[in-house]
DNA sequence: TATTGTTATACTCTATAACTATA
DNA sequence: TATAGTTATAGAGTATAACAATA
């Protein structure tokens, strides 16, 4: 038998099939693509993916308080709280202590942070679509429903 | 007409509806589900994600340089250089130069890299198996060719 | 006592510049 | 002059513990 396999030490591309059987690895690789995308897009209006995504949930739930946001975008609290501090600073949402429970913060975008959050959906549709181009509409629709099987509840 | 929408301010589940309909955003959640799961059933090997993935190129491409590894796993090659340093310590893989061209190292499993790999193959398998619990054999195959057709070249 | 949110902190991941040794 | 790899370092993202205010 040979003692051991001949080293390929190729510049060529790697095979990963194994790697590529795995969901989670195309699910990883994919995530990269958009990501990049996103960000690229995103500059403009100098937002992370994090910040546009609360801009996102309170502007459809206005009034909501920090701790359904942070279930929403399963992102912890004392991370939550400084980057809503970032976006406060820019006057872009309010935090107003809830009068029924001063416990709790309501969260609202301001005129500014609805304006911005308008033009920066657009462009995160555009990246969006850049990253699938090669998908046709129904390809996207299933895509979709194919990943909200993974996380839905 | 109303001056601003009633505050909701509910503990409910958010309303998601414009998030959701980016596959970007769906594309995050689920990476973050599998990525959990994968942690959670690679601990007992004491591999990370980028870990798993060196030893699984490596065993499939014997003999591959750095720079082929960092670009097949899109990583930058300083982080590679301190990711095989740390497999390399725990004697899962050796580098040695490449006799033709001494700038290059060649990377091997060893054995005992080999059989760590094998076994992480399997508890990989099975944290992908468990994150697309809810879909088809068919379905995790579309998935798949769904996904690869956003990354691949 | 439990809950909302904050501060401080640490750990991982990722990115860049500057260096070495080879080519 | 260009390339493979390394070191050092900085930044972002994420996680936990301890705390203040309120319920």
């Amino acid at each position: 038998m040979a003692s051991r396999p001949a080293p390929v030490a190729s510049d060529d591309q790697a095979d990963q099939t194994e790697l590529l059987g795995l969901v989670g690895y195309n699910l990883r690789r994919a995530y990269l693509v958009i990501q990049s995308l996103f960000d690229e897009r995103m500059e403009k209006h100098d937002l992370r993916q994090a910040e546009f995504s609360v801009l996102s949930i309170v502007k459809d739930n206005p009034g909501i308080n920090q701790k359904a946001l942070a279930e929403a975008l399963v992102v912890a609290p004392p991370n939550l709280a400084t980057l809503l501090d970032r976006l406060e600073a820019r006057s872009l949402l309010t935090r107003q202590r809830n009068p029924e429970d001063k416990r709790a913060q309501l969260v609202e975008l301001t005129t500014q942070g609805a304006r911005l959050y308008g033009r920066a959906l657009k462009a995160a549709a555009d990246a969006d679509n850049a990253a699938v181009d090669r998908l046709s509409a129904a390809e996207r629709e299933q895509l979709k429903a194919l990943l909200r099987k993974i996380f839905a509840d």
